[in-house]
DNA sequence: AATATTTTCGAATATTTTTTGGTTTAACTA
DNA sequence: TAGTTAAACCAAAAAATATTCGAAAATATT
């Protein structure tokens, strides 16, 4: 089994990029193969490590999350440890939808969703701030974000 | 139609949130009502709008995109205009995976995949810089990121 | 060119989804 | 409270889809 993609097998990904509900039989009709052998390929592709699963698009607004925010994060240590602590403790509160770990001016990034100010507040005070190694925060609102996944 | 969710709904979304492609008959066997019963809601959390989509997780290190950036990006005015005009290019702009309009210090920032630095300095030269509204970006590298989607 | 390997396909079989119709449960109203 | 309505539930039938498999076609290897 060859590690390489042709086209049809990118025009696959893309599909599901989009859409991963889409259907065997959906798929195959829009690539124009046998629906055996869109099976196939999406098996190989899922053991051959491209595809990596899939999640649900939600509406965070009818959920109450109101606010979305962007909170850079300063760590006051680099050590192995304490990042893989904040990874590990970042990951269990409630509201992170992402967690980025950056090369930079800042340690991480944590995209949240709050149902509102309070929430934030506790957020910051009640969660992040009881990390002894958190050395600054900086929050920023979302207006607007789309999950573009223009990379096919 | 109530547009109230009970737990039985709360545990398909999140089901769905960490694994969109899950069978009706998986998830009603996780959640111990008839299929027929999580057919019928999930049809109404589609119809109610709580669900949205689904997107496919692909590798993209795999695809050959090994820089992982967040491009901080400020124009030089805030119109109406310029803003919807930005986010309609840059949804064009191939390697884009999320775009996030900010409130505050920055105007938007762009989550992009690049394959290697000299992609990410056509990207910054040959795409955005010839919006002639950029005022400033920023590049800060992402080292690591994980979906949490940790919001019910 | 001959051989081996992989990919593709159509058709069969197996499984799942979707619909149906009737029952139970819950909520509301008089 | 009794009666009414609406929603949720379920099992089973019907429809659609996924999966398997052997053979043919294409591709790669020797």
């Amino acid at each position: 089994m060859k590690d390489e993609l042709d086209s049809k097998d990118i025009q696959i990904l893309s599909l599901l990029l989009n859409n991963a509900r889409l259907s065997n039989k959906e798929i195959a009709a829009k690539i124009e193969i046998a629906q055996s052998s869109t099976h196939d390929r999406i098996k190989k592709l899922t053991k051959k490590g491209y595809l990596k699963g899939a999640f649900a698009l939600i509406d965070q607004k009818k959920l109450g999350l109101n606010i979305e925010v962007m909170l850079s994060i300063k760590l006051n240590k680099q050590h192995r440890s304490i990042i893989a602590d904040f990874i590990e403790k970042a990951s269990q509160f409630h509201g992170v939808i992402q967690l980025f770990h950056m090369a930079g001016n800042n340690d991480f990034i944590l995209h949240i969703g709050v149902r509102n100010s309070d929430e934030l507040r506790s957020f910051i005070l009640d969660r992040l701030s009881t990390l002894d190694y958190i050395q600054s925060t900086e929050t920023t609102m979302v207006l607007h974000n789309e999950r573009v996944n223009n990379i096919l």
